[in-house]
DNA sequence: CAACCGCGAATGAACGATCATTCATTTGTT
DNA sequence: AACAAATGAATGATCGTTCATTCGCGGTTG
């Protein structure tokens, strides 16, 4: 009881912008899961956050743009925590560094069905919409860009013949995208588990050196 | 007279059936292309067709169907693809098979825009939509089941170690379908030529003996 | 401490735009 | 002439957006 000084917060009418924002973001992810993003409407995003049909233009100019600050949401988040990896000087080892991305791009905050749903969802409609796309292909970029570099270094230390960095973060990048795909839409086929050793013996077959078969 | 003379080149009005089916098929081919998914509508279908408002709702009973016979069409012609390469008693090894899918799968019948737009608009809207998954997963679980096999007689005749052909497969499947999103969301950065290296490479690693990194 | 007030956040009924669908009518084929 | 295919204006439903109104909060006053 006396532990939180704010505990009032139940029949608060008023919060914060960022406050509000948030609860709005969180109820769109959760209303695309449901419904797609084709049936994703205003009055559903409203009441899943508990709130009144007004205020989702009040806090975002529009739907478009909501639906903008719901991709950038997802997207920020994974790539952020891909840079707390490539920035960590905790990790001693190139090995222990691509041990670690590939635990994260199965980690359960990663692939909870409702975000995979939010990539997925942005990817269909990205062709037709310049922001959606401008917006997948910076993240896709930049998640490319630190597994060349590991790569690169692993290539280096480990004299591999016939590897590529280049080659191999493509491949890597596709292949989460496909397994992330997979898990969404056959998740009684592909369990994570096996998604993540299918990732795994990728990069054990092309950098044997660096990281074993099995964990 | 007879009915064999259908050869009446003159502008027709009344066409059969299944012409017109078609025609309208690849008319929201086409939109989805251009506007996505959600973007399409009965009325830019039916003007890319040349023909009237009315006529999708007369050979098709309503958007959803006809929205399901386009994913359908999509899925049936590339698992038709494969499963002739499956078939086809002209390929003397395993490799050569191999090969064979490798081309397949970024030949320019296969990966032109407009319908790597129309997989990957369905894969976004399939978790809301029972149909559109069930036929996603069918044709997902057929391709799986052609590339198992050929894997798995590759292992047994190169006996390598560490190889698994159901999780070769399943990462076979995963990268191509991400190559494929790659190809479409950033064709500046992917190449055609460059995802087919990527592929080639995959396999490559697995399978030494069979696959050579350069073709 | 209590009563009051003004500001701005929040509400939701109403509006207008968009779109799938229908069907009376037109037009081509046999 | 008889029939079927094709047409497109009209219809009704859905949804994003607006804005007059409501209501809670922090500050002020007595």
């Amino acid at each position: 009881m006396s532990k939180s000084s704010k505990t009032r917060k139940t029949s608060r009418r008023s919060l914060p912008r960022e406050v509000r924002r948030e609860q709005l973001i969180l109820a769109t992810i959760k209303c695309i899961e449901k419904n797609g993003l084709s049936g994703t409407t205003m009055a559903q995003v409203t009441r899943e956050a508990g709130l009144s049909l007004g205020i989702a233009n009040l806090h975002f100019e529009s739907k478009d743009k909501l639906l903008i600050e719901t991709l950038k949401y997802i997207t920020e988040e994974y790539n952020l925590g891909l840079a707390a990896i490539m920035e960590d000087d905790r990790y001693p080892t190139t090995s222990s560094r691509i041990e670690a991305v590939l635990k994260f791009d199965f980690s359960p905050a990663v692939i909870r069905k409702d975000k995979l749903a939010v990539w997925v969802a942005f990817w269909g409609e990205a062709r037709a919409r310049p922001t959606y796309q401008r917006i997948c292909l910076r993240s896709d970029l930049s998640a490319e860009d630190a597994t060349r570099k590991l790569f690169k270094a692993a290539i280096e230390e480990g004299r591999y013949k016939n590897q590529d960095a280049a080659i191999l973060a493509s491949g890597y990048t596709a292949m989460i995208d496909g397994l992330w795909l997979d898990l969404l839409l056959c998740p009684a086929h592909l369990t994570k588990k096996k998604a993540r050793k299918v990732a795994r013996n990728y990069l054990a077959n092309a950098l044997p050196d660096h990281i074993p078969q099995e964990p």
